[in-house]
RNA sequence: GGAGAAAUGGCAGAGUGGUCGAAUGCGGCAGUCUUGAAAACUGUUGAGGGUCACACCUCCGGGGGUUCGAAUCCCUCUUUCUCCGCCA
């Protein structure tokens, strides 16, 4: 959520900065001002009357005190069109800032100055790309081919438990799948971030504060005898650990990393792209969430890309990055790097990591605050990135080393895994 | 799931209708003393709105009500604790 103070101070830079996501958000803004100036003009009002309200009172309790009742109950009189006044004043006050909360929930972050124009994926900029891209034999497969070849995920069996979306994943299968977890883990540990288990199901205010709800509600498992929700990363239950909370400045950065299955309802999409791994409705991830504070959160931003780029080169896979384009990127965030993996087999890009930084945006829905030299409290920024996302990294590898003989774990897997090729 | 108790500032914990944004202790910050630190002493220390700055307003788990006036009384929801039941 954007602050209001921003745009009362910088409305064209703001707008003009929302072009780039293609959008024009100038009637949008203007109301949100109009609204604004409204809510203010009647807190004074309120202010007003409830100070001549309390003054009263105060006088009526001395008077009763002395036992001037008399005296007292001319003054009660006074009290009651002043009573019905702020309540009247009060109801507007609060239709008014719900109003101007919805409002404000609509707009989206602005992106940050790099970012570039566009509307597509087709639009989004490469700035990075490393390793080999494996000459594969004629009869090289798909990995979900590979994976019924190998009998390592059966796709049919979760369709029959849970439905398409839940593969399981079996013997060598989910034995790499756990590999790559704790490596995953590890190599998060290892570069400073704390390791957290945090609880897959979350509560609305969560799911407002990192900007999930009110808006893509639908794309969430949603248990209504409960009123909770399945997470879609772990970015909500980490991020939403410091929802309200004012932090300390030396307690910066703030880095922690959790491994957490992720429930997607991903409504409307199927066809030849979402076959196999490319898009499930569960799947694991592991995630880095980063709190920082704002002159270092670009610092810490390209930290967190290199750390990514550092685990793929460790897994010796072809990968690129790419800078989201303004149509491209998310609701909430100011700058995104997407990584993607070449899948050989089925000669695409995969999506296997997202490297964000919302600046203030969730910091605003969230309250997440720090004290500053002055002792004044200031939103902090917020990032997160996976480090990674398991399926497409997992299809990455099966179809990127596969060979006759069978398929080879990369090297640095292979004490995770405890063998060293699939056959 | 049943019965009872409770929810107050970073933490602990007073406060049962007016002078309470809230005693006290701990913690934090600043200072005195000290070569330095500790101890001791002194001061300071919740959040938000509003204002050029004051004033002023709101907040004692959430919501609603009673009253001229609510942390305090009533209703309701949520959460926590104790006991019972069930249970990985």
């Amino acid at each position: 959520m954007l602050q209001l103070q921003a745009i009362r101070d910088r409305k064209e830079e703001i707008s003009n900065a929302l072009k780039k996501r293609n959008i024009d958000a100038d009637t949008l803004l203007d109301t949100i001002l109009q609204l604004d100036e409204k809510r203010r003009t009647t807190q004074t009002q309120l202010d007003a009357t409830l100070a001549e309200s309390n003054k009263l009172s105060k006088e009526i309790g001395m008077l009763f005190k002395s036992g001037k009742a008399q005296e007292a109950n001319v003054l009660k009189a006074k009290t009651v069109a002043l009573k019905e006044a702020s309540k009247a004043m009060g109801d507007l006050l609060n239709t008014t800032a719900e109003e101007l909360q919805t409002l404000l929930y609509q707009l989206p972050n602005v992106p940050h100055e790099s970012v570039p124009a566009g509307s597509t994926d087709e639009d989004n900029e490469e700035i990075f790309s490393e390793g080999e891209i494996p000459t594969l034999t004629n009869n090289a497969l798909p990995h979900w081919e590979l994976a019924k070849k190998y009998d390592i995920i059966d796709f049919e069996l979760g369709v029959k438990i849970a439905g398409a979306g839940f593969p399981v994943y079996k013997g060598k299968g989910a034995r790499l799948q756990r590999a790559l977890i704790t490596y995953f883990l590890d190599k998060n540990a290892a570069a400073g971030y704390t390791e957290m288990q945090v609880p897959h199901l979350v509560n609305e205010a969560s799911g407002l504060g990192t900007g999930q709800l009110p808006d893509k509600e639908g794309q969430m498992y949603h248990v209504g005898e409960d009123d909770l929700y399945l997470i879609p990363t772990a970015e909500v239950p980490v991020t939403n650990l410091f929802r309200d909370e004012i932090i300390n400045e030396k307690d910066f950065p703030i880095c922690y990393t959790s491994y957490t299955p992720c429930f997607r309802r991903e409504a409307g999409s199927y066809g030849a792209h979402v076959r196999g791994l490319n898009r499930l409705h569960q799947f694991d991830k592991v995630e880095i969430v980063r709190i920082e504070h704002p002159n270092a959160s670009y610092q810490a931003l390209d930290g967190m890309v290199e750390h990514v780029k550092s685990i793929l080169r460790e897994l010796k896979l072809p990968y690129r990055i790419l800078r989201l384009c303004g149509g491209d990127l998310g609701f909430t965030a100011a700058l995104t790097y997407d990584f993607e993996v070449f899948s050989t087999a089925q000669n695409r890009w995969l999506e296997i990591s997202s490297v964000s930084n919302f600046e203030t945006y969730q910091a605003n829905r969230l309250k997440l605050r720090y004290k500053d030299e002055h002792g004044k409290s200031q939103l902090a920024h917020t990032l997160n990135g996976s480090s990674l996302a398991l399926p497409r990294v997992l299809a990455g590898i099966l179809e990127n080393y596969q060979t006759e003989d069978g398929i080879q774990i990369p090297e640095v897997l292979v004490p995770y895994c405890g063998f060293d090729s699939i056959n």
